[in-house]
DNA sequence: GTGCCTTGCGCAAACGTTTGCGCTACGTTA
DNA sequence: TAACGTAGCGCAAACGTTTGCGCAAGGCAC
């Protein structure tokens, strides 16, 4: 039933007339082992091709070599880019990646932890769901000694290791630039009011209107369920305000490409009658003909592949006797405005 | 060291005062087991949260649940899209995924090649590098009795297992559209030549224009690297003839945004001075000023998918002792062309 | 010649789970 | 009562590798 002739270290054992453990030991260059042993053992596993079975190793050890990583949505760019910058962190380690989507669904999110803690990985990036806002799925990993980095979307609690990327610097220079060019009336549009990334934009758009000693409108923030029909009738509201802003914050790049077609259909011109700054930093902007003056960069590849390193950092730290549990690792990320109006 | 108070099956049997065989076959629901001893074993495990160890599993069935996908780039819609469909694939059938990104590097494929093999992965899914052409790194999985399936990107051979994308379809739609609308100088901006498609586009173009009894011009042929500049220098050869082609089959969508830009940059009008057709069919489009006529879709999630399935069956097939080896799972999905003339 | 150190290797256990086989104790049937 | 069947469980091996410990043989110093 099984091809069981797979070279092993006990078929090397029987060809030479020696013991398992010392072709174990000359396999490693071991000193305990006589040259002449250890040359004849590789030599012999050279003729027979063999390589050692991961699995015996992995079982033996208690290690895997494989992380996981949660994120939403493989198809967003930031989050393609984001696993790209942990598969190199990974790699650079002899680390494998397990990657599982959770569709921003948060059932899905709990059988993937669910998954990956059975697949015993050694460590689990996350980045959340929209809808998750509750963490007990991820203490379940603690019983295994998983360490969990989140990234990006994290959890707004101070006891997690997490990277995450700071808005505040990318809107104060987006609201800056507008104010430079004689803006006062800046609206908003935001996202879906649970996630936690619209509640921070509300905050630092404010506070950045403040700083800016600008009064706060209520009438010229709206928000959005980010699906495409409701992205057009956020910007239409704004639209049919008696007085619109000539210059909104947008949500993210996606949001804005539906409010750009909105605008055209109202037979407005972007940047000329409405002006937009948004966040993404997609790339597809330079074969734009409408786009936003800047675009705000949250350095997807920056923040995964620092939360990768945290994570190995945890996963090594566990495997040496620590007699006082580490600090939690944290680290924020400044966001930048990208200007369009230069770089094109 | 370790923290090895998880429960397992010894600490159940330990409790209980039974022997490890009859909690693992309790677990099972096996009926040799009686049902008071089935009952309580299931209670203490509950009790103490068991959950099998998989790695110990994976090691005693020389099974590891886990299938392997090596694809040139996730920042690529189309791969991103194919990553999403096999692990949908994966995920009905209870397997993990792990991914390596060969970034159309040869070296990092036969690298990922080999970490999959010691991680004894089940499986194999290959989208080939733009440099591979030599296929000797695949064959050491046979060794291990690791199937392997190509999609997309696959070797020109037969005795191989592949789910692949014919052009032919698509490009025939696409040419005898552009004939409908009057044009009979088409032209053509291919890949780099040691591409596979290049080759397979060319070949597929100069049939399509046989059938419409349309004439071979070599000069309205033209080639890029794929780099952005090349991209441009491509349609600039084209414009600056004497008689420019009106319509023009470009490789893929990448490539046409960038002569787009080159067409307007040149103070032309697209789909009214010159119009293309193209591949990939980017759901960017929907939100550009200036569009192809027609794009041609090569579904990367059904091909994805159904490798996928191919895959799993393989897996199936390897485990149960058939005497005959199995034939080659090959399928060809046909392209299609998705016209924007009549969606927008 | 005695004691000690070193070199080079083997023994056996361990990681957690599954499974073929065998064993006991009981119940049934003739 | 003897023979037989069966329900319910345990024993032990196996998967491949690593590693602490022990042991033998040889060399060296005294």
């Amino acid at each position: 039933m099984y091809n069981n002739k797979l070279p092993t270290i006990k078929e090397i054992a029987r060809r030479l007339n020696v013991s398992a453990s010392t072709v174990s030991r000359a396999l490693h260059h071991h000193p305990s082992i006589g040259l002449v042993t250890t040359m004849r053992v590789h030599k012999v596993a050279q003729e027979l091709g063999y390589e050692a079975n991961k699995t015996a190793i992995y079982f033996k050890e208690r290690k895997t070599y494989t992380i996981g990583v949660i994120i939403p949505d493989l198809s967003e760019p930031f989050f393609s880019s984001a696993l790209t910058g942990i598969e190199d962190a990974a790699e650079a380690s002899n680390y494998n990646v397990i990657i599982g989507q959770s569709l921003d669904n948060f059932e899905r999110e709990k059988k993937i932890v669910e998954n990956m803690k059975n697949h015993r990985v050694d460590g689990v990036l996350v980045s959340l769901t929209k809808e998750t806002s509750t963490y007990a799925h991820f203490d379940s990993l603690k019983k295994y000694n998983i360490p969990v980095v989140f990234f990006d979307r994290v959890p707004n609690r101070q006891d997690i290791n997490y990277v995450a990327c700071n808005l505040v610097s990318g809107m104060l220079q987006a609201i800056t630039k507008l104010v430079n060019m004689g803006h006062s009336r800046i609206g908003l549009i935001n996202g879906p009011a649970k996630l936690a990334a619209t509640l921070q934009r509300l905050e630092i758009y404010i506070q950045c209107l403040k700083q800016h000693h600008l009064p706060l409108n209520q009438d010229i923030i709206v928000s959005t369920t980010l699906a495409k029909a409701d992205n057009r009738k956020a910007i239409d509201q704004l639209l049919s305000l008696n007085e619109p802003p000539a210059a909104v914050i947008v949500f993210n790049d996606y949001v804005l490409l539906d409010c750009i077609a909105a605008v055209k259909a109202a037979g407005l011109v972007v940047n000329k009658d409405i002006s937009f700054i948004s966040f993404a930093n997609l790339p597809i902007w330079e074969y734009m003909e409408s786009v936003p003056l800047a675009s705000i960069e949250q350095f997807a590849g920056r923040q995964s592949s620092m939360a990768a390193g945290f994570l190995l950092q945890l996963i090594n730290s566990a495997a040496t006797p620590n007699v006082t549990e580490p600090p939690f690792l944290q680290h924020i990320i400044d966001s930048e405005m990208i200007d369009y109006t230069i770089a094109g």
